[in-house]
DNA sequence: TTCTTCATGTAATTAGTTACATGATTGA
DNA sequence: TCAATCATGTAACTAATTACATGAAGAA
């Protein structure tokens, strides 16, 4: 038996649920929406439509471009409610990978100007993000008319990626000034308990709802 | 030939470049620490040293405790020189997988209570983690003189989850707000240009250092 | 016509997870 | 002395990545 489908093989079910797509289709829209939050190379995704069809949540029809074939998935009704079901079960939380921050957690065995480099790499990083995600956005409200269904969820998922980018950027700017600050031997450094104090008061946003 | 190592195993080499491990010390001090930007299973963390030991990155002291068996691994002189080596390496920027936000993306296709379902469990994700960071960031101020030396880095790393805790948070409460405005019938919703444009400008913070 | 890019995949390999197993230690 | 938990792993499995292959369409 089959075990339970991936949070992967969903984020597909999701995508034909709005419309049918060939499996090329899917791997590029995957890469420009779902993959934001949950990326996955583009050939793994070749192979998930299929296991939709093993479920009997989605149909393939094969259809031809010259004498090349391609397969087209549709959702069917048990994928509908399949969806809808996953749709209702808690949802994990972020996940967090972050190399540079490893890189930075061992930084004393390193010089400072490699740690430095880290995280400019970690700013730029943020700034192209947020570039693309800009130019996706103008794209995205110049269509109009298009999509205009969706438009709020865009949002909201957009709002999210948006923060995080000028999060990771204004870090990156305060953690540059702070090592700045550093003697060349990481190691030798030492900072006071005031210092200490201040930024693990950064930590004390008030966690009930409204008072942030 | 065996491939270029990972950033896990390197990961493990970062902490026997401080004091020589057992593998269950390692896995559970990866759990405590570098897990916190590169979580992994404990499992996986047991076979690593042993990569490290045939590169000639660690060497291996078996010991017993009782009539138990242990492994105490300790970084070589080798093990150093490839350690920083890979610190001048570029780091990658941040990786971020979201399940969550994968459901809200599809939420047209399932209720509204389920996606404010979703992003209360964001929300209280958010909470959790920051109470258990605010907890592990007490003892750390308190353990006078202990791991002084490594003070400005932790901090460095426990700046940048505070911070992103504290992002996931109010995202949810505004994120909240927004979605108890839509009506059950989600597809249904229009939003106005306006709004459109005023959550896009979030986007548009300046991104060349010093002026965020 | 040839080169490049788009479109459509498959194969081989590896990294990672879940589940299990079992000895030692501690506390009730 | 019994149960729980700490300590130390191994085995089986799966999800995911990297690398490759090849036909069609459009550009130069």
């Amino acid at each position: 038996m089959s075990r339970a489908l991936t949070t992967t093989t969903y984020g597909v079910l999701g995508l034909i649920a709005v419309r049918p797509y060939s499996t090329y289709e899917l791997a590029k829209a995957m890469g420009l929406s779902v993959g934001r939050v949950w990326p996955r190379a583009e050939s793994k995704l070749f192979e998930e439509p299929k296991k939709l069809v093993e479920h009997g949540y989605a149909k393939a029809r094969e259809e031809t471009i010259g004498r090349r074939p391609r397969t087209v998935y549709s959702i069917t009704g048990a994928g509908r409610r399949a969806l809808a079901a996953w749709l209702a079960e808690p949802g994990d939380g972020p996940v967090l990978e972050f190399e540079g921050l490893v890189k930075l957690m061992f930084a004393e065995h390193g010089n400072r100007t490699d740690a430095l480099h880290t995280i400019a790499r970690a700013r730029a990083w943020a700034v192209e993000m947020n570039t693309a995600s800009i130019a996706a956005g103008q794209r995205f409200a110049e269509g109009e008319g298009r999509h205009e269904d969706r438009r709020a969820i865009t949002l909201l998922v957009g709002a999210f990626l948006t923060d995080f980018y000028a999060l990771v950027a204004r870090w990156a700017d305060w953690a540059t000034a702070e090592v700045e600050n550093w003697p060349d031997d990481i190691a030798s450094h030492r900072i006071s308990p005031e210092t200490t104090r201040a930024v693990l008061a950064r930590a004390t946003w008030s966690q009930s709802e409204g008072e942030t």
